[in-house]
DNA sequence: GTCTATATTGTGATAGAC
DNA sequence: GTCTATCACAATATAGAC
């Protein structure tokens, strides 16, 4: 583990991440980001070069580790019905602690459209692993042949988009952080039970 | 029916629109919209004043659109799973047309938080009147006695996100325009099928 | 109402001292 | 490596002629 102080570099970065994050590429002012960071903006183009450079690595970043997440519990030994248990809680809790992170990198895909190419070449990602893994499972733990890819956009749509819309489900139905936060722990438990029902209610129609 | 020419101001207003939509408002720039305008960058600002007020125009005029039709599906004399496909059919076409929409209003959200509160006050636009007419037709048609609220928001996600998601999914996926044409309309039929069968699987636990 | 020209401020980026 | 000072330009906004 490393126990060091962060590196002036480091620090940067850090800071990038929580403005890039929040307030979108057009939106970040590199002076922030140095104020954020404690140094003086000079610097930061010293260890980035540019805004482009520096937002490269901060959505680089983000794209990392939510597929490392993402991996983590979806190629495992769990069954089905515990890796959506285990993908909803893990999510509540990780974007509750990072409810900018799936809106940061939608934005960037619309923002820098080529951007993720290079990424996905870069790290060890091949989206058939999630799939195949599904595929299978859907059919010998649950006895379906339906197509894992609806199954795989559903699940991570009740996942992300209530957290996405957040500021939009809060004023429109006038709650309070309490009340959101209630929520979403609602949805813990709600959320596999609607996916499994429905995996479910294919049964009849799949004896083929 | 109005079949005059645009006048300048709804010129620009319409130019506007598409470049706050497909940008952001910080993103945005006023010389791009007084080209899409076909005016000069001195009249939108004459007619608007500011950046703040041309943006809060077009905030207001999103929101009622997507309002104005989500009332019209959801408030009427269809059946549930009628509501839901016509619902999903009319989303699959309308935000084909319209893809920025959705994320546009999500991330004015976080940018203005404060300006969707005045719109509502201007507008009729009631959330319980959604809700309690999902309530009871869950009830009377279905059978069942379950929170309309996370039914209500699980049917937006299934509808919105793979939308707003669009280019993540054609990236990761490396899918062809064709391919995702295909997948959405492969949505239109099957995302409905996919609630009413998990909606269906809570008979057995709600006979309470 | 519509334009050209200009004011004014904001912002990414660099030069150069230490 | 880190800072201050500054450049260069982009972008919102206004003044004033027509």
């Amino acid at each position: 583990m490393d126990n060091s102080l962060p590196s002036t570099e480091e620090r940067i970065l850090e800071a990038a991440k929580k403005v890039f994050h929040t307030r979108g590429f057009e939106g970040a002012r590199m002076q922030e980001i140095a104020n954020e960071a404690g140094v003086n903006k000079a610097l930061v183009h010293y260890y980035f070069r540019n805004k482009e450079n520096l937002f490269k690595a901060v959505f680089e970043d983000a794209f990392r580790r939510v597929v490392a997440k993402v991996k983590e519990i979806f190629v495992s030994d769990l069954t089905f019905p515990e890796k959506i248990e285990t993908f909803l809680k893990y999510y509540i809790s990780y974007l509750s602690q990072n409810s900018y992170l799936p809106l940061f990198i939608i934005n960037s895909m619309y923002e820098k459209p080529g951007q993720l190419k290079e990424i996905l070449d870069k790290i060890d990602f091949s989206p058939e692993t999630l799939l195949v893994g599904i595929r299978e499972q859907v059919r010998d733990e649950l006895h379906l042949d339906i197509d894992p890819f609806h199954v795989y956009i559903n699940i991570l749509s009740l996942c992300i988009f209530p957290v996405v819309a957040r500021p939009l489900i809060q004023t429109i139905f006038s709650y309070s952080n309490e009340q959101m936060t209630r929520f979403y722990e609602e949805r813990t438990t709600e959320t596999p039970v609607f996916i499994l029902n429905a995996l479910k209610g294919y049964e009849n129609n799949s004896a083929k």
